[in-house]
DNA sequence: GCCTTAGTGCAACTGTGTTGCAAACCGTAG
DNA sequence: CTACGGTTTGCAACACAGTTGCACTAAGGC
């Protein structure tokens, strides 16, 4: 009885190896986007190994990249839509300033008008929220250190 | 007959040396966003002085930041509105992904209506858009490399 | 012009991400 | 179940962005 993370890996072409599931069960544990260094301590690989893992993974549509203004990058699992032909995801991300942790917003296709200068072409768009999540509010009460 | 760059750096309560005034020329002449290395390059300053001049300006209400999603954060000059108890701009960011330039696009205060999850707080928007500038467009022509 | 404070440069360091290469491993075929 | 070939992995070393400590220098008020 192979495991979900063994399912999804063969399901997406992708070599069954330890580390390989390691990480994915970590991404399908952690609840929002992990960074490369998150991952690396939580699942006992290489650094290295990591970086390329999260690269198949992507390629494979398996995971997304996402920039969440903190400068290193995250990822996250791909919920679905996306394939090795392309990513198709115009969700949004929030990150809590506090706790660091970034997760996906539902999609609401809220694509803005902003006018691009002519002749421009947009191939993709980073929609990410800085702010404080939920717990961080409850725990730290009121705008207790944004503010002043 | 002082500089403009002078000028702005004595309205801003910020000390006038040759190397703040060199790195605010830079950033007025440059158009769009620039980044710290490629600043370093063109102001024969020291990397360190580049990054605390750009945080000086960052707190005197000079420059803000720009996540463009490129990794390296970038600088651009504020256009009225910011002060040192804090920076207004909710408006947009383009990168080029050929050119690799980076400018802000004039805000249409475009808030898509993305539904937060309850109880967070938000604090800072990040929007940017990636793809080809008109230029690249041009002498790139057609969609070249992008599709395939 | 002097003096205090702030700014600069050097060196060294941290953290993220990448590349080359040899050894180990997965999956398939036999 | 064993052998084989192409992947994956780990190590070492590197590249690049950004930061910190400390001594030296320069700005600007007097």
């Amino acid at each position: 009885m192979p495991s979900p993370a063994t399912d999804l890996l063969r399901a997406h072409r992708l070599r069954v190896t330890p580390a390989r599931r390691a990480l994915l069960a970590e991404l399908r544990a952690g609840s929002g986007a992990l960074s490369a260094p998150e991952l690396e301590r939580a699942v006992d690989s290489d650094r290295v190994t990591v970086y390329r893992t999260l690269s198949a993974f992507e390629q494979a549509g398996l995971v997304h990249r996402v920039h969440d203004g903190s400068g290193a990058e995250k990822y996250a699992l791909c919920s679905g839509g996306c394939s090795p032909r392309g990513h198709v995801h115009q969700h949004a991300h929030f990150r809590c300033g506090e706790c660091g942790r970034t997760e996906c917003l539902p999609s609401a296709d809220a694509a803005p008008a902003v006018r691009l200068p002519t002749g421009y072409e947009v191939s993709e768009r980073i929609l990410t929220y800085v702010g404080r999540c939920a717990g961080c509010v409850a725990t730290g009460d009121a705008s207790a250190q944004v503010g002043a």
